[in-house]
DNA sequence: GTATTACCCTATTTAATTAGTAGGATTTAC
DNA sequence: GTAAATCCTACTAATTAAATAGGGTAATAC
């Protein structure tokens, strides 16, 4: 199940790919706008600052625009930054690898073949996917 | 991320599906060689009997067993059992649909547009995928 | 320079879900 | 009858997600 912080992210990131200009928004706006909660919104912008994604100016007039064109901002960075890893299991992530304690051999572990095949398919649309692409 | 029941059912499968007859294996006998905790195991292969995939038998000499040839027993049926519905939100879910509170126009929800391409991939592996391609 | 706006950050609380436990009832083989 | 096994309900513990609280800090308009 996606997680109420990444749907917001990419409901935010939407939001603000679709403002003609680049203009810094409030997070109130975005938050009003979204129905999101405007405090847990903060934390999810925080984050997608720090991944690159996007920018913010403080102050008066301040706020958070993006920094990349849409059509260059991956949706394999936005769902990594937000949900985490894309792997369903730890033992076939790419990015957060992991070993299972409970499983003495990975290779002939039934349930890291299939989740294998299932990583890389979502990573298929991930990573053929950008922001741009879902406006 | 996988839950353990399904992880857990998914093992077990493959456990009951490596053996050459199809005769009852008592839970006992699958929790330990999958380090699975018994009782646990015992709730899943409940709902795996329920689901149709397998049947048991009770008393000395009972146990679980496959009703259906592993080539025959689809990942979508399994995994729809255990884990619940594929789809990431409800509201692209083909089994347990369900609408966003938070969404006013779902044909627009970009999140919507980005979920229902995630759901397709994973469908097309889960239908594709029976039990004998686990082993 | 000052007031205002809005980002920045940490900690806490609440709610929900998952994982696991407990205990007993029922069925069957021998 | 007894032992071995499934079946079933309810409860508890642990983990994670979601949201809230509250203040701190920086930048900007005027």
């Amino acid at each position: 199940m996606l997680s109420k912080k990444t749907k917001y992210g990419l409901k935010a990131l939407t939001y603000l790919a679709q403002k003609e200009d680049r203009n810094p928004i409030p997070i109130g706006e975005v938050a009003q706008q979204n129905n999101i909660s405007q405090k847990f919104l903060e934390s999810i912008l925080l984050t997608l600052r720090r991944t690159g994604v996007l920018s913010s100016k403080k102050g008066k007039g301040g706020g958070y625009y993006l920094i990349k064109e849409p059509s260059k901002i991956l949706m394999t960075d936005v769902i990594r930054a937000l949900e985490g890893p894309i792997a369903m299991v730890p033992c076939v992530s790419l990015n957060f690898y992991e070993k299972c304690d409970d499983c003495p051999d990975e290779v002939s572990c039934s349930v890291h073949k299939l989740m294998l095949k299932v990583r890389d398919s979502a990573l298929e649309i991930y990573s053929s996917n950008t922001l741009a692409d879902l406006l």
